[in-house]
DNA sequence: GGCTTATATTACTCACGGGTAAGAAAAAGT
DNA sequence: ACTTTTTCTTACCCGTGAGTAATATAAGCC
């Protein structure tokens, strides 16, 4: 009777469809929420709203998610999953400190562009419990450092000319959490595009004189994994 | 019968001294609550909560504002007034663009450092209404093309290297408005010394050669240093 | 004093939305 | 086919906090 469009990108049929895989129906809940929290917010957004665009009901979702701030906690996480995997990348990955910083630059700015990834600035922490909360703040510090790692790094091996780390991560750190506030698919720009000026933009008055400006190719960070984690909660019997 | 402390910042005296002009506790009002929404933010902050710390109850701030948005707008339009007030005085000031666009960043990195500045960046327009929102949207994109109009500026008149002004734009005023997230009172960084190294940093990479680099002498807009702030008090320590 | 106005309080309403209980309807197991 | 388990729905609870009504108290004014 309802006559869904093709491409709803919902598992639930409407109608008599309902048997993909648990951890298929989790992820649309957590793609549908992370998309209606970015558009109206997290304390506008209601769970009733994100179950209606699911064509379920509310306490549906209890079946896969403790509370609404679980919902938002795993958004989250799959945001941070992005950029734990490109930093691992990058980290391993043989290139001085100015190289290492690009290819940061480029990736981080690319994961802003993205639900998941705009969810790592935009959702407030305090929005989580206590323990969640925690969680965030540690990762939190963690890129930051990451930042000033490789920057203290290129000044070590004399790409990058001294500075202070500390206010250098604050300012490039910050021209690129901004891209999650103001990007919006369709936009005149593209995400690569963006990611390719930032990436140099942000580095080039970093650079020292004779560090040369090899075009930066893109790290190997198209891991493009499964996008869900192991489901855990599962109601104790 | 209730000895609050000498220092504290509110016109209710709790017992008898309330005879203080309207704008005053008006103005007291707005610098409680700014602080609370940014402390907590704006949907877990309570109005009865901002009263309680005014010694007073929640209904009688509608004696004052005629709703939790309206505080909430009146905020906003502090922070923007002084927006306003710098890039006037620096508009109507005589350098070349990147004179004044390192006068815009330097102010603006002060305003940031601000309560009611940085409740420019951290309220969310999605909470008042559809005419203040408006008002809102259009402040932000007068700011931005501000940014925008100085750096064109200045690539005219060859103190600014030829660029796209409008990525330009937003990787300056995203560092910027980063600010307004980080920055906390009483840390290790004084909002002086990040307004001075902002200005540098964020306008080297645009300049041009030819432009030599004056120390930049602190800008005319020391003038009007935050009016708001002048009368609270100290951390609370 | 007594009258008016401004300001504050106490005590309430009420919409909203997260979360739960009980049980129906599928799916899966046998 | 029958039982069991998982998934989903209908119908509810209930805490919260913005906003209001009625009223009290103080201030301003003659």
């Amino acid at each position: 009777m309802d006559g869904r469009p093709a491409n709803d990108p919902s598992p639930w049929m409407t109608f008599e469809n309902r048997r993909r895989a648990r951890d298929e129906k989790r992820e649309a809940v957590l793609r549908t929420a992370v998309q209606l929290f970015l558009e109206q917010g997290y304390h506008r957004a209601t769970l009733n709203e994100v179950a209606e665009r699911l064509n379920i009901t509310k306490p549906a979702l209890y079946n896969y998610f403790r509370s609404k701030e679980d919902i938002l906690f795993e958004c989250w996480a799959l945001g941070q999953e992005q950029v734990d995997g490109f930093i691992a990348a990058i980290d391993g990955s043989q290139q001085n400190g100015l190289g290492k910083l690009r290819a940061l630059v480029h990736s981080y700015a690319e994961t802003m562009a993205t639900d998941f990834g705009a969810s790592l600035v935009r959702f407030d922490p305090r929005d989580l419990s206590p323990s969640n909360a925690k969680t965030v703040r540690a990762a939190k510090r963690g890129i930051d450092q990451t930042f000033r790692r490789y920057i203290a790094e290129g000044i070590a091996d004399g790409s990058i000319k001294p500075c202070d780390p500390k206010m250098a991560a604050f300012a490039i750190a910050g021209s690129l959490n901004w891209i999650g506030h103001w990007y919006q698919r369709g936009g005149p720009l593209t995400a690569d595009a963006i990611a390719d000026d930032f990436a140099e933009r942000l580095t080039e008055g970093l650079a020292t004189a004779r560090s040369n400006k090899p075009r930066p190719n893109k790290p190997a960070t198209k891991t493009k994994k499964s996008v869900v984690r192991a489901t855990t909660h599962r109601k104790t019997k």
